[in-house]
DNA sequence: ATTATTGATACAAGGACTTGCAGTTGCATA
DNA sequence: TATGCAACTGCAAGTCCTTGTATCAATAAT
C-alpha cells in the first residue's frame, strides 16, 4: 500500500511540483469517507485554504488519474466521483430502478481482460468502473 | 431487424406520441454512417426543418435509449455519440494513447453478464461499451 | 544574486449537456 | 365543435466540467 509520501515523490520524480493544493486535494481524496465529487474536494479544501479554485481542482485529478492513484467514475447522477487507490480496488454495480450501488470485485473482468490481450493485444485498462442494470429485487 | 415502422409504433404504445422531431431524429441516427453526436444530428435535422431545439434532440435521444432502440457510448472526446441497435450490437477498444478504436463483438462480457447474475443477482445492462487501454502497438 | 525558463494557479469564458417553464399540439370525452 | 388534459417543444437559465490567459512561484542557468 503506497504511502502519500510515495505518491508525493512520484510527482517529483516526474518533474511535476509538490503544491499546497496538490497536497490538500490529495489529502481530501484519501480521507474521505467515500467516492467523492471534485465540488466536495473543493469544500474540504477550502476550509484550510479559502482561496483554491475548482480547476485548480480538476486539473489535479486529471494528474492524479494519469498516475494512477485515483480512479474516477460516473455513477449517472450527474457528477463524476473519485477514489483513492489506496482504499482498494473494487467494482459498483449500480441498479436503474432502485438506485442501489453494490461493490464487486476487481477480479470479475479477468476474463475479459485475458481474452482481450489473447485475442486483440489489447491492453484493456479496466478500473473502478459502475456497471449498470436491475439488481435481484428490482429485475 | 426491426424496422423504423416497429419502433414508431413502440411509441405509441407506451403513450409517447409520434412528432415531425422525433421522427426526423430517429432517421438522422439510423441514416448515420458513423456514431453520431447531438450536434450533428441537430444539424442533420434543421437541413429539413429549421427551428428544431437542441434540447428536443437530447431529450429524444433519452427516450430513445429507454426503448433501447438507441445505445449511447462515450469516446473519451468530449461529446458522447449515439448508435441506432439496428445497426449491430458490439463494444470498442479505444487506444488511450493513439486513439485508435476497434470494433469488439458483443459476447466478449458474457462471462462477467454470467457471472453477476450468478453470484450476485444483477441483470447486467451491458451494451455498446467503450474500453480504454493501449492497443497491439502503442503499449 | 540576477535573470531566464518552466510549471502552477486563479479567474473568466466556453462547451456539453440538463432542467424549469410557458406556450403549443394532439388526443379524448362530451 | 368545444373543453379538458397530458405530452411535447422552444427558449432561457443553470450545472458540471474544460480551456485560454495573465500572473505568480519555483527551479535552473548565468
Ligand atoms: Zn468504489
Ligand atoms: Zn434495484
Ligand atoms: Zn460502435
Ligand atoms: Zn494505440
Amino acid at each position: 500500500m503506497a504511502k502519500s509520501g510515495e505518491i508525493l515523490s512520484k510527482l517529483t520524480e516526474q518533474g511535476y511540483r509538490i503544491t499546497p493544493q496538490r497536497m490538500m486535494i490529495l489529502d481530501a481524496i484519501e480521507n474521505a469517507e467515500d467516492h467523492i465529487s471534485a465540488e466536495e474536494i473543493l469544500t474540504l479544501v477550502c476550509l484550510q485554504y479559502p482561496n483554491v479554485n475548482i480547476s485548480t481542482v480538476y486539473r489535479t485529478l486529471e494528474l492524479l488519474k494519469q498516475l494512477g492513484m485515483v480512479t474516477e467514475t460516473d455513477f449517472g447522477d450527474g457528477r463524476v466521483r473519485y477514489h483513492s487507490i489506496k482504499k482498494g480496488r473494487h467494482h459498483h454495480l449500480v441498479c436503474q430502478k432502485c438506485g442501489g450501488i453494490v461493490d464487486m470485485e476487481e477480479s470479475i473482468f479477468n476474463p475479459v481482460k485475458e481474452t482481450l490481450l489473447e485475442q486483440y493485444g489489447f491492453d484493456a485498462d479496466i478500473h473502478h468502473m459502475a456497471i449498470f442494470g436491475y439488481c435481484k429485487k428490482c429485475r
